[in-house]
DNA sequence: TAGATTGTTAATCGATTAACAATC
DNA sequence: TAGATTGTTAATCGATTAACAATC
């Protein structure tokens, strides 16, 4: 019952998983299920079970022969390998409409993302507060993190600004990077970038649709 | 030189690449550049110029052997296979945080999404009117769809509302839904389900801030 | 032409599925 | 105990990479 990763051996595709099962547990758990199969979950999420089995058994043995696995245990062990439970201090740059959308939606503070302060270019912005947090200038970001313990920093500026913010993100020190510019950011060091890009899945369902005609 | 695609055995894996690459393109193509070889395209993406090669060739021979692709042509290319330049009338269902974003971005608009009316619960945003589009009743979203012809569904509601929305939206005869909900929205029959959990990809973020720890 | 780079085949690698012994 | 369902191995399937002949 003890969560050991197997020391970076897990396969992305797995970890990618990982957020879904989640999800249908705690809808599960909101409806008081105790008890689930491997065989019933994986058909509400339209895996197969097998999937689903191996995908825990990167982690532990969590379930018991003849019974499956109980409800609220594997949510928890699953926030568990997530990391969530701990939090995560953060920074937002970018203060347009997806930057204010991120900042308020509580699903993400109750998950561990704890939001510090806001940046913006936009010079009638300085120093004002939105959503209770501080509003300050993009060129004050370094000194910022310098002197702060930021471990997260969320882009939600336009493409053309997002690879400087992100050379400054990683200069002042962050540990993770979560990307919503429509381009791609390298991290000159390894630093861990998560890129979120929502017009890429339109176009993806705009070619799904084309091709559903047929 | 002509769009062919293979009849529907292009693999996702293959199409998920492909807004990578008009994005990359479009960058090239905004900084004058005029040829491009799989070898470099492919480095600046972080993929193989073998994978990038093999996933053109599903669809065509574009490029020139000792030459490479013509970047404004291979652009506009699978801007076509993806179906962009076709629009595509859209309503969106829950105005909250995420949808004004959305509302809001326009590049959505640019690549085709049209949107035509806004669905809400609120009482108080009935027949108001939110950047200049119709706010109306959610209950009057089957009606609307009758009337309309409307291709796309975005779901932008909290997850208990979601699955309920998705049906009227089925059965009001769209083509595909975009789903920003955080559950899983199962089509009766087979309508294109387009998921784009953004909650998700911070939970892939957290584990992989964890686990670089060591 | 010589050099470069494609399109494409074959080889490899990794991820998913099937199957079943172990066991609750 | 008998039935159910896991954990896990082996088989399959699919996706990625390597290599190179074709050719611009």
């Amino acid at each position: 019952m003890t969560v050991c990763p197997d020391k970076n051996i897990v396969p992305l595709a797995v970890i990618k998983r990982l957020p879904m099962y989640y999800r249908q547990l705690r809808t599960l758990k909101e409806q008081q299920r105790v008890r689930i199969s491997s065989r019933e979950l994986s058909g509400m999420i339209g895996i197969t079970s097998s999937l689903l089995r191996q995908d825990l058994n990167y982690f532990g043995d969590f379930g018991q022969q003849g019974y499956g696995y109980k409800v609220e245990d594997l949510y928890n062990i699953i926030g568990d390998i997530l990391g969530i439970g701990k939090e995560y201090p953060a920074v937002l740059v970018g203060l347009g409409n997806l930057g204010r959308a991120l900042i308020n939606y509580e699903g993400f503070r109750k998950r561990g993302l704890v939001l510090k302060a806001l940046f913006d270019n936009d010079p009638s912005l300085q120093d004002t507060k939105y959503a209770g947090l501080p509003v300050k200038g993009a060129d004050r970001l370094y000194e910022y993190l310098k002197h702060e313990n930021i471990e997260v920093g969320i882009i939600t500026t336009p493409a053309s600004a997002a690879q400087e913010i992100a050379e400054t993100l990683e200069l002042g020190g962050v540990k993770g990077i979560w990307n919503f510019a429509p381009c791609i950011v390298n991290s000159g060091s390894g630093i861990i970038v998560e890129n979120t890009h929502i017009g890429d899945s339109m176009l993806t369902l705009f070619y799904k649709m084309k091709n559903a005609e047929n």
